[in-house]
DNA sequence: CAGTGTGAAAGTCTTCACAGCT
DNA sequence: AGCTGTGAAGACTTTCACACTG
């Protein structure tokens, strides 16, 4: 659809944009600006109206956008019109915890198994859902078509089993493990490390 | 110590360089060049030499950098060269696997308590630490010369729980709910939300 | 008019490429 | 030879400012 190629970072956006017309919608709006969208998340409106200037003309000039319909929009955009499985690989305490979120199944992602390599814990059901042997991974994810995968074993396994999560047809992977995953360039990598972020912030402590 | 104010986003990647020195670290080299650094992190040699070159020109030429004497400069540089106590407000499903957590004790941070106002929380132990009444942040913030805050509370909540922190004296927050924080600038905000990430990703899938 | 869509300008960040040190 | 530190170039992002529209 977009003409002209779209910055990874205008991407990034956009699920921001969604969450501010959840919040327009729950106040009983139907129009929202770029300004007021802006307001709410703390950006600017310019930045809005370019972003969305990427996909199409949204607007209606003297209104601003219809939540609806632009909320609708950059749904498809996104490809959040239809249900994401989701695998979880690792079921110790982030495993755990991220398995229990409801946060997923609240935007359309659905998380089907938790895998891990430890006897223990295979057989078990952690937050309803069974652990599998992560042996068994690659059959799971073919036999059910599963794109995403969420990482969460320590550092020293990540990168294996990474491996054998693409071999398997995971193209996009949300890592937990504190590393840098060296992947083909077609997987997509997101990572997420509070520590970073604490460590980050205490260089403005003082 | 900068003579050039210095970006915040080249702040942003110190802690991924101490990452990559402890590795070095692990696997018993004492010098790192900036492309065996770049390497383990999948980012350009360049990049690192200029990121450091901000703060000072640690590096020996021909050699690189001394590992244990580049992590104790970094650390200087961050203010990671003490330990931090820190409090989670929520505890919640989140605010417990964060607590249980024990990714942040590696990187010398202390998470001394946990709030919530659930009565029916208050009072109880998770993952070995008290839940006190919110009610008593301010108190105990003030107390214990707490900056740091993980915010761990629904989105609902979480502005006016932020703001009570900040008041007490709380001037970073890691900020674990869907929306975007309103403080004064200097109060230093990061936000985590995974499930931002997902739907960025699936725009790259089919 | 209020508010979009957008070129052009300004600002920021990354990479290049090379002098200079060990 | 090998690698740092760094201006200068290049790439990318944001903001500006205004023509245009319902």
């Amino acid at each position: 659809m977009p003409a002209k190629p779209v910055p990874d970072i205008v991407v990034a956006r956009l699920p921001l944009y969604l969450r501010a017309l959840a919040a327009m919608r729950k106040s009983g709006k139907t129009f929202a600006s770029s300004k007021e969208m802006a307001q709410w998340l703390g950006m600017s409106p310019a930045q809005i109206r370019k972003d969305l200037s990427y996909f199409g003309e949204f607007g209606k000039q003297g209104m601003g956008y219809a939540v609806d319909d632009l909320q609708a929009r950059l749904r498809q955009i996104l490809h959040l019109d239809r249900e994401w499985p989701i695998v979880i690989i690792g079921a110790g305490r982030i495993g755990s915890a991220v398995a229990a979120y409801p946060g997923f199944a609240d935007h359309g992602f659905r998380v089907c198994a938790l895998f891990d390599n430890d006897p223990a814990k295979i057989g078990t059901c952690i937050a309803g859902l069974r652990v599998h042997d992560v042996r068994t991974l690659p059959e799971f994810v073919r036999a059910h078509g599963v794109r995403l995968a969420m990482l969460a074993v320590p550092a020293e396994a990540a990168q294996a089993v990474a491996e054998l999560a693409v071999s398997a047809g995971i193209s996009a992977i949300l890592n937990y493990a504190p590393l840098n995953l060296a992947l083909p360039d077609h997987v997509r990598v997101e990572n997420i490390d509070p520590a970073l972020h604490l460590q980050h912030m205490t260089y403005y402590l003082d």
